[in-house]
DNA sequence: ATTGATGCAGAATTCAATTCGGCCATTATC
DNA sequence: GATAATGGCCGAATTGAATTCTGCATCAAT
């Protein structure tokens, strides 16, 4: 794939215009990546090389970040997930950053605006091994205080949803996103 | 794939034993799902039919629940992710579950142990969107009060991580997970 | 109007997924 | 303890899909 300078990821050189049909194809293959590309190109009127092209596009352009196995927690035993709140001194800082996600347990990092702290999110086996990874993770440096949120059931989990329409349907007097 | 009984995901009915073999296997696929079966095979010492029929149980038992395209946020125009605290008298009524669950923008709904509240993760297209989503979430019967955590920016971001230990290392004078 | 580029379809080729038969090891059964 | 039965693997063979190639149509720019 595309080299990264860092274990940290950079931003994507372009990202070129996705269209209506590469929304389609994006939602299938969110749904089930499995099939045939005369499969997909049936469903989104393509000819089987016509979706093929589009997805190897869609691929290159970084659209399409990974095509992956989405694994049942409990099948691994790690039925616990919690997101924790980490009250940081001065956050964002790499090394931090990087002794955090050495955790495998560590699904994912945020830094939460407006506010010195982190969000993250993980999985364990059970609450000791929660309560483990919570104190290994208070002696990282910079770390001032932890506040876990356990949770108690899931009732949905689903990726990145494509859309569907043809142009976002945002106003044109609205200004321009934050990002 | 299988069947369920409502929008909400049923609990699966065994996932059989996980040995060490399978979690190599889903270590790979979690990193590429796209490799063919000569490389799996190759890369956790199995023939290509052998890996095959691996991959083929993994998926029965639901070990693997999906194989799905992974869409870059940016590229969808999402780039905004927050988390928001849902205070609800009485949680994990399915009625205002699937009415939360209605909007795309939702990723994840969680209840939170200890709690009468929902945590779930949002993906909009800007602050304007987020906050009409959040008003439209607070119409929602039951809900009685929000508290959103917008993300500046998100450091990490994995899938769920099978571990390559051939057994767990819980000691067995340890008790049983809570689940 | 002409040229160039882009995206598509259809046919052809290459390569991988899938099936099949037989072997070995482990476990259950008598 | 001997034997059947099961489960998992390999190697070869077959089927089927991924990928390449060629030509055509459309649109944009010159």
């Amino acid at each position: 794939m595309d080299e990264e300078t860092d274990g940290i990821p950079q931003n994507r050189p372009a990202a070129r215009d996705v269209d209506a049909t590469d929304r389609k194809i994006l939602g299938v293959l969110v749904d089930d990546a499995t099939i045939s590309y005369a499969e997909l190109g049936d469903r989104v009127g393509l000819s089987p090389p016509a979706a093929h092209e589009r997805v190897k596009r869609l691929r290159r352009s970084g659209a399409i970040r990974n095509t992956a196995a989405i694994i049942d927690p409990k099948a691994v035993r790690k039925p616990l997930l919690a997101f924790v709140h980490i009250d940081t001194k001065g956050w964002g800082k790499t090394p931090e950053l990087m002794a955090i996600s050495e955790h495998p347990e560590v699904e994912e990092i945020h830094s939460v605006a407006g506010d010195t702290c982190m969000l993250i999110k993980v999985r364990t086996e059970d609450t000791r091994a929660l309560e483990g990874l919570l104190s290994r993770l208070y002696e990282t440096p910079g770390v001032t205080s932890t506040r876990s949120y356990v949770v108690l059931s899931t009732y949905l989990e689903r990726p990145v949803q494509p859309g569907i329409t043809t142009e976002w349907p945002t106003p044109r007097h609205m200004a321009k996103p934050l990002y």
